[in-house]
RNA sequence: GCCCCCGUAGCUCAAUUGGACAGAGUGCCUGACUUCGAAUCAGUAGGUUGCGCGUUCGAGCCGCGCCGGGGGCGCCA
């Protein structure tokens, strides 16, 4: 916003080099960490180290002369308000009534589009959630799901354009064992709600009875057999119960504001997945120990000449023939760039675990001569886990189901919308409970960096106060229950400067940086970015709040703070778009 | 045996990518609703950033070595 003038005072630091011998240097502006004014400051111990050359001397001492003969020299500059050298750094004050205008002004014009990029047009894909059908859909499977759908907000943000695409788990051992329990013993049965829940113990009451009996393994496998050979009862059974997961799946994105452009189903790729084997086979890179007794492999590191071992050996189908999870999603991530070819990145929201997987599925490709696979990039995340440390699995049936937690989060808030907001109909009490209670399960899972395990448990997830959705939820129907106030009658620009105080300088200067810092959330794809940038935004807004009285005053001040609230509540709801947070008019 | 990740206040987490005094929330204690909404705000206390070397003017961040925890390594997904 004040590009000029940076590239002003960055000339006069260039001209003080050359008249003083020094080596020329980068001038690096950053943010003045602490202050009541906006400004920003550059430091001088890289030019103040050079200086000295091979002798030694007092780096700091140094580079605050250097500072402080710069600063010397700029005191006639326009555009800015004040010029100080301090420990080394040379800080510059921007005039903040300047500046402040500049950005409300910005704010207000731009409204929903504020702080996004400009369009890029560059495609990118994101697959994140991929569930298995037949199974419960737990707390766990949360995280890829709100991680997956908020860096597709981020780099939507950005100005990429995102496709989102959905992998569910719809075949494989966990599905045959589940179709078995059915056939057998659940024939004809079928849920009327709580379908995920309902499809999760069918599961688990499948593998305790494997458990306790190790024979039936045989009939297991006799499905599956069956399963192969397309025989029409094991498929129609299949199809339908299918659809049923499919169904409550929708439901629960339905509910959590989550969104899909295209689904893969993990079915549709086990014959692509054995045509690529047959494929690395032909050209020499897998190898067949079938006649021995043994699978098809890729041995990599060999095949790339490595010696130290990194990319181990990957089976790529079983020694009976039949595709497992490697087979098909070497499938996948052809058919990826198959239908969208101009995919600059196809992004994986897949858990740690799998990380060597993915190495090896990418390395594989690219020893194949697919030119798109260093376009693929697996996003790993860290697991939910229960206190403990106990992993949730729903074999072992320690796990938190999603409906479990939505009802108790959304119960919890209502209390507390309906104390409150006893004017308003039940319908629009539930809605806002709602928003509350999800937007509170959403933000713990994407406020913390991706490679850190978080632990649930219920006492912190349902805590709605400090760093939590509610807290920017409610700054946001603070701002605007003042607007309500004056029938969202927002002033023009034209009430005359007045000294602003700290807490609108720090409010306008978050609101200020919004833009970069959805780039930067984009560049290292971190939904972390925006909690924090959401929260501080909140934070500041809230202190404002506090201290900055807006319709009680007089003019100047009351024009131009209505203008601030209205701008600071725009940047709320921007903020909270991204995350995927519902912002509430009331609760 | 090889590889990856984590370790910061009692607890849960940040830290502008190597910069100014390491910051928030939560919990404890103390205050503020006759005020634009108290799901809020203000204040007190809390630190050898797991340990030790090294690189650097400067290290929570980079390198090496330990300690502790988690995870992955040819037919699970």
């Amino acid at each position: 916003m004040f590009e000029a003038e940076q590239k002003t005072i960055a000339s006069y630091i260039q001209e003080y080099c050359k008249e003083n011998d020094l080596p020329d240097v980068e001038v690096k502006w950053a943010w003045i960490p602490f202050n009541g004014q906006w400004g920003i400051a550059t430091s001088f111990f890289q030019l103040a180290a050079k200086s000295f050359g091979q002798s030694r001397g007092n780096v700091a001492q140094r580079a605050n002369e250097i500072a402080a003969e710069i600063a010397g020299r700029l005191t006639g500059v326009e555009g800015f308000e004040r010029i100080e050298a301090v420990n080394g750094y040379l800080n510059v004050y921007f005039s903040t009534a300047d500046y402040s205008r500049r950005v409300i002004q910005q704010v207000l014009e731009e409204g929903g589009q504020y702080a996004r990029g400009p369009r890029l047009d560059q495609r990118l894909m994101v697959e994140f959630s991929h569930p298995n059908t037949h199974k419960a859909f737990h707390v766990g499977h949360l995280r890829s799901a709100f991680l997956g759908d908020v860096v597709a907000r981020i780099l939507d943000a950005a100005g990429y354009d995102v496709i989102r695409a959905n992998y569910p788990g719809d075949i494989g051992l966990h599905v045959i064992k589940w179709l078995w329990n059915y056939m057998k013993y659940h024939k004809g049965e079928k849920p009327d709600r709580d379908i995920t829940r309902w499809m999760g113990t069918i599961y688990a009451e499948a593998v305790k009875r494997i458990e306790q009996e190790p024979a039936l393994e045989e009939e297991i496998r006799e499905i599956y057999a069956r399963w192969d050979r397309r025989d029409p009862e094991v498929v129609a059974c299949w199809e339908e119960t299918r659809q049923w997961s499919l169904d409550g799946f929708n439901e629960m994105y339905n509910l959590l504001d989550i969104h899909f452009d295209r689904y893969y189903f993990n079915s549709m790729f086990e014959k692509p997945g054995k045509e690529i084997v047959d494929e690395l086979l032909a050209k020499g890179i897998a190898d067949d120990e079938r006649a021995d007794g043994g699978a098809v492999i890729v041995k990599i590191d060999q095949k790339l000449g490595l010696k130290d071992e990194k990319y181990r050996v990957m089976v790529v189908l079983r020694s009976d023939g039949t595709a497992l999870y490697a087979t098909e999603d070497l499938a996948l991530a052809r058919q990826k760039f198959i239908d969208y070819p101009d995919l600059v990145k196809s992004y994986y929201v897949v858990d740690v675990r799998q990380s060597l997987h993915f190495q090896q599925v990418f390395k594989t490709l690219e020893l194949l001569g697919y030119d798109w696979a260093p376009r693929c990039q697996h996003l790993p995340y860290e697991l939910v886990n229960l206190p403990g440390n106990v992993v949730m699995a729903s074999r072992e049936g320690t796990v938190v189901l999603l409906e479990d937690l939505i009802r108790e989060a959304t119960t919890r808030a209502l209390a507390v919308v309906k104390e409150k907001n006893r004017e308003l109909s039940e319908e629009k009490q539930l809605e806002i409970a709602k928003a509350v209670g999800i937007g509170a399960i959403r933000f713990p899972m994407l406020s913390r960096e991706s490679n850190k395990v978080v632990t649930f448990d219920w006492e912190s997830a349902l805590d709605f106060n400090g760093q939590a959705a509610p807290y920017i939820q409610y700054a946001y129907v603070r701002a605007n229950s003042i607007l309500r106030k004056l029938d969202n009658f927002i002033p023009a620009d034209g009430a005359p400067d007045y000294k602003l105080s700290e807490q609108e300088v720090t409010l306008i200067d978050l609101i200020a940086r919004m833009p970069e810092e959805i780039q930067k959330a984009a560049r290292d794809l971190k939904p972390l970015i925006i909690t924090n940038q959401a929260y501080e935004l909140a934070r500041a807004f809230n202190d404002f709040y506090t201290q900055c009285p807006v319709l009680s005053v007089e003019d100047p001040q009351r024009s131009t703070r209505i203008r601030l609230v209205a701008a600071a509540r725009q940047a709320i709801a921007n903020s909270l778009a991204i995350l995927g947070i519902t912002a509430p008019q009331a609760m």
